[in-house]
Parts: structure tokens; sequence; C-alpha cells
DNA sequence: ACCTGAACACCGTTCAAGT
DNA sequence: ACCTGAACACCGTTCAAGT
């Protein structure tokens, strides 16, 4: 019965993926919640706003290191990498993507990946709405393949998974206008070679 | 306090689709539907097994029609017009959107719309598995779009549905390898030709 | 500031009847 | 068969305190 229980936004989010796990995201439940941590309902009501925000909190939780390792600088390859680990992520944890779409992260790790996909978009020639909607168009491909991803492991889930990032990425690159994907390859072309060399001098000077 | 209320699973469907206009999903109640219909609670529940199922008969409801009136012969221009009814369908009830993701339809309009779809895919020449994939892929990118699209008409909502189906359309047909889309081609020009020739007789019999 | 105990106004679903 | 009335076991959220 001690007074402080040592609580905090952090440990409550983590123990609230943890009943996701094993209940679902349908029993998930405040009270349920309260009683993991071992701790009375509204001290989880004292750290945080209500059930919306908590959700949110997860999915956000959920999309953390998305786009943190090392990503090719290629855009094809960066999509894949980027809309792969987005479906690793919400497959990671239960209901994973119903999360997701129930509460749509406007969380740091949320728009950090929403912005990295965006860019990558930039890179092979859109412009700016276009790359937005492509970034959409990726985040709303990802989490319905994951969704329907059933608990059994079919094999032709990751057939489905490879299938989806073709059509996206042979579709966004047909969006680009020839000259601004000259442009991009250029960009990409300038980026690879080691060292960026200086302006060449005439030869007699 | 008429003991027969004459009351029918297409007159619960219908009220609960207006009290999802009125209230929005969140609010959608049994009780508010039973009220609405100026009738007891568990009326309802003697017509409906519970609320998941009144749920599916909504989405379900909410998709007839989607593939009912004549539909262009060209894959391209039918995915287009497909997806588009469909985009309007779920504008045309409030939250439609989170309804499709939140109950996914097994009834009879959505399965006939998934078929119509996949026919579509298969009519651009991919196979059954890369169909399937593809009508599932449509229907992921217009409810997210439907879902995104916030009450206030933006004038760049009608862009992102172009967008978006440019890269469906452009990305499908770069998976049609070559000899399945001129045996679509072959199919396609069959049937516009307009009497189908009989099997031409040797000239001299 | 951090946590408890108790309550409020709901909710989906079900049970026991009525006609 | 069709509908009512009443209840059960919850739920998210809040209020009034304690330390």
């Amino acid at each position: 019965m001690s007074q402080r229980a040592g609580m905090s936004v952090g440990r409550i989010v983590a123990a609230a993926l943890d009943e996701l796990d094993e209940a679902g995201l349908d029993a998930l439940t405040m009270r349920r919640v309260a009683t993991r941590l071992g701790v009375q309902l509204n001290t989880v009501y004292f750290h945080v706003t209500g059930k919306p925000a908590l959700l949110a909190m997860m999915a956000d939780a959920l999309l953390a290191g998305c786009d943190r390792a090392p990503l090719p600088l290629a855009w094809p390859d960066r999509l894949r990498v980027l809309a792969t680990r987005l479906h690793d992520a919400l497959l990671s944890r239960r209901d994973g993507a119903r999360l997701l779409d129930l509460a749509h992260p406007d969380g740091p790790r949320g728009r950090s990946l929403g912005d990295a996909l965006a860019g990558t978009a930039t890179a092979a020639g859109l412009d700016q709405p276009g790359a937005a909607a492509a970034a959409r168009l990726v985040v709303y491909a990802i989490t319905g393949v994951s969704r329907d991803h059933g608990p059994g492991r079919t094999t032709g889930d990751d057939a489905r998974l490879t299938f989806t990032l073709d059509v996206l990425v042979d579709g966004i690159a047909a969006r680009v206008p020839a000259t601004a994907a000259r442009r991009a390859e250029d960009d990409l072309a300038r980026r690879l070679r080691p060292p960026p060399p200086a302006t060449r001098r005439p030869r007699g000077s």
C-alpha cells in the first residue's frame, strides 16, 4: 500500500501495449491498464488525459525507430525499407494496424515517419502535394496489408507486401514528369560521387 | 403503445445510418437506434444479433450500387469509375470510411464490389493472387483518402483522389507482364468489334 | 504533486415475461 | 413471432479527499 507508485506516462504506455498484446484492442480498458500496473484507476487518469490520448501515444510508440536506422539513398529502395519497417512495426503488437488507424498518431514518431516518406517521394521527383499524397498512400496500403495479415502466418502474406510495394513504387515513378525524374537522378548521382569534386580549373591557369 | 411495431432489419439498418449521419460513429448506440425507431431496445436485439452485426450490415448497405451502373470496358477507366463510386459512397454518410474499416463488409454488396475490382485487375492482365491484392489495395487507398477527407471540402481533395488513382493504375499496369498485357488488349479489342463475326467460310464452298 | 475511494452516467447484452 | 420491462456486468470519466 505504498503512496508513491512511481508512475509515469512512459510506464503507462508500456503497460497498455503489453495489455494490448495479451487482451487485444477490444478488451483494452483503462481499468485493465491500471490493474496491470497494480495501481488505482485514477492514478492512470492523473498522468494521462483520457483513453483517446493513451491510444494516440500507444500508436506513436509503435512507430518508434521506423525511420531511425540508416536508409538507402535510391528512393525506391528507401521507400521499400520504410514501408517494410512500418509493416513489421504494425505486426509487432497484436491489433497494431487497427490501433494505428483507430488513433492516427500526431506524435513525434508518426510525423517523423510521415516526413521520411514524403521526403522519399520528393526525392523521386514529385512536387509537394504529390509527395504528401504519396506518403499517405503508402501508410494506407501498409496499414491495410498489416490489418488483413492473419495471425497465422500464411505464405502469401509476404508476397502481398511485395506486390503492394511494387505497385506503389512503379505507380509513383510513373507520376514523375520526365524533367523532374532526370533532376532527381542527377541529385542522387551527385550525392553518390564520393568526394564532391571542386569546380574544375581551366587547364592552362 | 402498439404491440406490433412492424420492425425489420432493413428499417433498423436505415435508422442506424440516419443516426450515424446525425450523431457520428462514436455516439452511435443501440439505444439511440431504438429510440429513433420509437421502439424498445430489445426490439432491435430481436432482429439483429448485436452491434457488430449491425455495423457490418450498415457498411454493406453503404456499398450498395457501387458496381451496379454500367462500367467502361477498358480496365483503367473501369478501375477509376469503381474507385470513384466507392469514394463517393464513403463520403455520402458521416464517418462512412471509419465505418468501413471498423466493420469490413462480408455482405453481398461488399463481396460484389471486391469481385468487380478483382475482375478489373484480371482484365488488366494480373494473375489471380495479384488481382486479389490489387483489389484490396484499391479499397485501402480509397478508404484512407475518404477518411482524411475533412468535412470541409478542401479543393485539394479531388486532386488527391486523382493522384491516388493515377498511381494505382500506373502501378498495376507496370506489374502486368508484357505477354499478359497483349492478351488482355486482344480480349478487349475482340469485345469491342461490334458484330462478333461468324467463323469465315472458305470462299468456294 | 501524486495517489486513493467512491460515485455518475452511460454502454452492450441477456433474462423472464407478456400477447 | 414479435415486443416489453427490468436487470447484469461492465465502461470512460470525474469529484472529493487524503498525504
